[in-house]
DNA sequence: CGCCTTTTCGATAAGTTATTGAAAGTCTGT
DNA sequence: ACAGACTTTCAATAACTTATCGAAAAGGCG
C-alpha cells in the first residue's frame, strides 16, 4: 500500500484518461501549487483530485490522510537546518556564521510552500506523524544557541543568554516571513531578500558588541553561503 | 435581529430550561472560553451551543456566521493601541516609551482569547467584517515607527530606517507570543511576562545607542504604564 | 381573545474528510 | 491461453461541518 511511484500501468484506468504517469509526485506537484496558493485549509481533497486528473476517493489510496501529503512536502525542506549543522562547527568568527543560518532559514521559510505557522498547526494536530519537524526545530535552535555561545565567549557578541538570544531571533524569522507572505494592508510589503536581510541585520545589530561591523559580517555571510549545496556535505 | 441584551422573557423557552440571562453575552463568553482552550478553526458551533445552553441552529439568531462571534471579541481588545497613542505624544525620552509599548503589545497579544495569527486568518477571510483590525495593526505600526523616529532624531537610537524597525519590533512580538501559547517541543517555555521582556528588551537592545541603559529604560517604562487605564483617555 | 414580536427549535441543504467494496485493468505461472 | 493475484480507480456512503428555513412557543398589547 502506498507505493513510492509505480511508473506501471496496471491498475483500473482513470475516466478522466489522463495519462498516469507517477501519481504520488504529480498529487504533491498540485497539492503544493494549491497551498501555496490558498493555504492548506482552504485547500480540499477534491480540488487536488481534480487537479491531478483523479477522483477524490482515488486519492485515499495514495495518502490516507490530507496531512500525509503535507508530510511528504516537509521532507524536501530540510536545507537550512544542513547549513545551521555546517556552519556550527566551523571555525572562524561567528558573526558571520550566525547572519548566514539567519538569513538562509528565513529565506527558506519565505520560499517554503507554506505559512510557517500553518504548517506547525497541522504537526501540532499530528505529533506523531510530524516528530521530524520538531526534532529538525530544536536541532536549528540549539545550533542556533551553540554559535551565539561561540560569539559571547569570544568577545564578539553582547554578553546574552544564548537560549533567550536564539528564540529571539528565530521568533524574528518567524513573525516576518508572514509580512512576506500576507503584507498587511495599509504597510509596506517586502521581498524575501528584503525581509530576510531585515530578520538578518536586526539580530546582529542587537548582538554584536561592535555595531559598527554588520555591514562587513554581511559580506563574509554572502561568502560563507556561497556556492552551498544542501545535498553535498558529509 | 441580533439585538444585543434583551433580558425580557419573551421568546419560546429553551428545551435545556437553562435560565436565559443575556444570551449573546454568554455565547461570547463560552465561546472565548472554547477558543482559548482549542483555537478557533476548532471549536464547532455545536459546543459553543451546548456550552452556552442553546442549540446549534438558535446560535445563528445571535450570530449569524460564526466569525461574528469573533468580531464581537475584537472589540474588547484595543488597549494597546490607546497605549502607543498616548505615548506617542508625550514628551520624554523616547525608549521608555517605545518599551513601555512594545511591552504591553507582547502583553495583549499573549493574553487574547486568540493567537494573533489565528486572528488575522479570519480578519482576512472576512475584510469587510475586520476592517478596524487592519486599521487598528496599521495605526500601532504608525505610531510605533514614529516613536522610532523621535529616538534616531534625538539621538537616543542608532540611525535605522523606522518603519523597518517598527515592523520587526512587531513581528518579533508576534513571532514571540506563539512560543507563550504552544511552546515548541524540546524548548523551554515562557511566561507572558517573560516573553513581552524578552521581546521589549531585544528591540531596546537592538535599537539604543548607548546599550548599558538597557535597565534604566526599563524601568523608566515600567513608571510610564503603571496605573496606566485603557478607558480612561482623552 | 386574537395578533404581533421575540426567541428557540427541528429538519435539512451543501460542503468537508475519510472508509468501503466493487470494478477494471495488468501481470505471472503453468 | 487462461486462471488467479495484484494494482489502481471508482461510486456510494458515513459522519461531521457551517448555515438556512419555516414552524413552534412563549410574552405583550389592543
Amino acid at each position: 500500500m502506498t507505493k513510492d511511484a509505480a511508473p506501471s500501468a496496471a491498475g483500473r484506468p482513470r475516466l478522466s484518461g489522463a495519462p498516469t504517469g507517477s501519481p504520488r509526485q504529480d498529487i504533491i506537484r498540485e497539492a503544493t501549487a494549491l497551498f501555496v496558493a490558498k493555504g492548506y485549509a482552504e485547500t480540499t481533497m477534491s480540488e487536488i483530485a481534480r487537479s491531478a486528473g483523479l477522483r477524490q476517493s482515488s486519492l485515499y489510496y495514495w495518502f490516507a490522510r490530507k496531512e500525509h501529503i503535507l508530510q511528504a512536502l516537509l521532507e524536501e525542506n530540510r536545507s537550512s537546518l544542513a547549513l545551521a549543522a555546517s556552519l556550527e562547527g566551523r571555525s572562524g568568527p561567528a558573526a558571520p556564521r550566525l547572519y548566514a543560518v539567519l538569513h538562509a532559514d528565513a529565506m527558506q521559510l519565505c520560499s517554503a510552500p507554506l505559512d510557517f505557522y500553518e504548517f506547525e498547526r497541522v504537526a501540532r494536530s499530528q505529533p506523531q506523524n510530524f516528530g521530524a519537524f520538531f526534532d529538525d526545530y530544536a536541532a536549528l535552535h540549539g545550533l542556533t544557541a551553540s554559535i551565539v555561545r561561540q560569539g559571547v565567549e569570544s568577545g564578539e557578541f553582547q554578553a546574552v543568554e544564548s537560549e533567550d538570544a536564539a528564540t529571539a531571533a528565530l521568533g524574528l524569522n518567524e513573525g516576518l516571513q508572514r509580512h512576506y507572505r500576507q503584507p498587511l494592508p495599509g504597510l509596506r510589503s517586502y521581498s524575501a531578500e528584503q525581509v530576510s536581510g531585515l530578520s538578518a541585520d536586526t539580530t546582529l545589530a542587537r548582538l554584536l558588541a561592535a555595531p559598527g561591523k554588520l555591514a562587513a559580517v554581511r559580506a563574509e555571510a554572502a561568502d560563507l553561503t556561497a556556492g552551498w549545496n544542501p545535498s553535498a556535505e558529509s
